[in-house]
DNA sequence: CATGTTTCCTGACAGC
DNA sequence: TGCTGTCAGGAAACAT
């Protein structure tokens, strides 16, 4: 399952293969689900712009894409100030902003275009979701099973979406700037300070979060990028049972629990990710950190640190691990 | 708004 | 061998 350091390790593979690349042709595999906006949206807003770069944004990956002005981004958009740099709802807001750019842009193109510099005007969304992957392969080479989308880059290169259980989801939104890029929904778990990840588990109004701490880390609209696994290794380096009510932590246990959050996911991404199922980064290459999970995956056998019985429950809806003697 | 439940989808694997 | 049934799980939609 691709969480923040399999995303991260994907994004910055892709960014380093396919930067700079002009997207020559777009084709969609026509599976409704996969596209959170319509394919014919994604091939138009794709076909003949630039890749600035790919990023990670939660558990998304980002591509900037630019466009040279004087054709598609000609005629101003009167968006009023409605959409806010704050992460959710964004998207249908981006698509009807689109929907009109493309009408000029069509106009555009007869009157031939002014050349200018390429400036960003869009960003390529993709979401992993549980089997996806972004994969950068020579044209020749054969196209997997369940590819749902190929970029036919400028060098003859393609990058390929393929997505066997299609939970993976693709999608575009127009930006006015580099300052009005994706946020996502959450905050990022790298950066955020002790004191503002212990307010992520009090409510609008200040009271104390009734859900179980694990449901709350995977809450991607209060921190995004934390999944299955991750979840349960902070919460063992930590001490913490997952079942533990979000809000009723000590401040000590919020303490190491954002410690061992940072530690995991950096340990993680150095190590190219955890490859439980079949994940693989750009290259097809696996990751590593499965190597070092104390908890996930390991229910039935020894605690590493205490050699107790592993155990596994449900919390949340997902499988959840935990030693029940080292996490209180 | 907070929280819980259902749905999507197919490969893998258990059981017969 | 080959079939049927069950399960996993991120996030959105729906229900409470």
């Amino acid at each position: 399952m691709p969480e923040l350091p399999e995303v991260e390790t994907v994004a910055n593979g892709v960014d380093a293969r396919v930067r700079g690349q002009r997207i020559e042709e777009v084709w969609t595999s026509g599976k409704a689900q996969t596209f959170k906006s319509a394919e014919s949206e994604i091939g138009e807003v794709l076909t003949g712009a630039r890749i600035e770069r790919v990023r990670r944004v939660g558990k998304t990956i980002v591509m900037t894409l630019g466009r040279r002005q004087g054709v598609e981004d000609a005629g101003g958009r009167d968006d009023g100030g409605k959409r806010r740099a704050n992460g959710m709802g964004r998207e249908a807001d981006s698509s009807a902003a689109l929907r009109n750019d493309d009408q000029e842009g069509k106009a555009q193109g007869e009157n031939g275009s002014v050349v200018a510099p390429t400036r960003v005007s869009a960003e390529f969304l993709v979401h992993l979701g549980m089997t996806g992957r972004l994969l950068v392969s020579a044209a020749e080479a054969p196209a997997p099973a369940h590819t749902h989308a190929v970029l036919r880059l400028g060098d003859g290169r393609e990058v390929r979406f393929v997505d066997p259980r299609r939970f993976g989801r693709l999608s575009v939104r127009v930006i006015e700037a580099v300052e009005d890029g994706y946020a996502g929904p959450g905050m990022e778990p790298l950066t955020i300070s002790e004191e503002a990840f212990r307010g992520l588990f009090r409510d609008k109004k200040g009271g104390r979060r009734t859900v179980a701490i694990k449901a709350a880390l995977l809450n991607q609209s209060l921190l995004h990028g934390v999944g299955n696994i991750y979840a349960d290794e902070a919460l063992a380096r930590a001490g913490v049972r997952p079942r533990r009510q979000a809000g009723r932590l000590t401040r000590a246990e919020y303490g190491r629990l954002h410690a061992a959050l940072k530690e995991v996911l950096t340990r993680a991404i150095e190590l190219g990710g955890s490859s439980v199922s079949d994940y693989v980064d750009a290259d097809g290459v696996r990751g590593f950190f499965q190597l070092e999970h104390r908890v996930y995956g390991r229910g039935g056998e020894p605690c590493r640190v205490c050699g107790t019985e592993i155990r596994k429950i449900v919390v949340g809806g997902r499988g959840t691990h935990f030693c029940p003697r080292c996490q209180r």
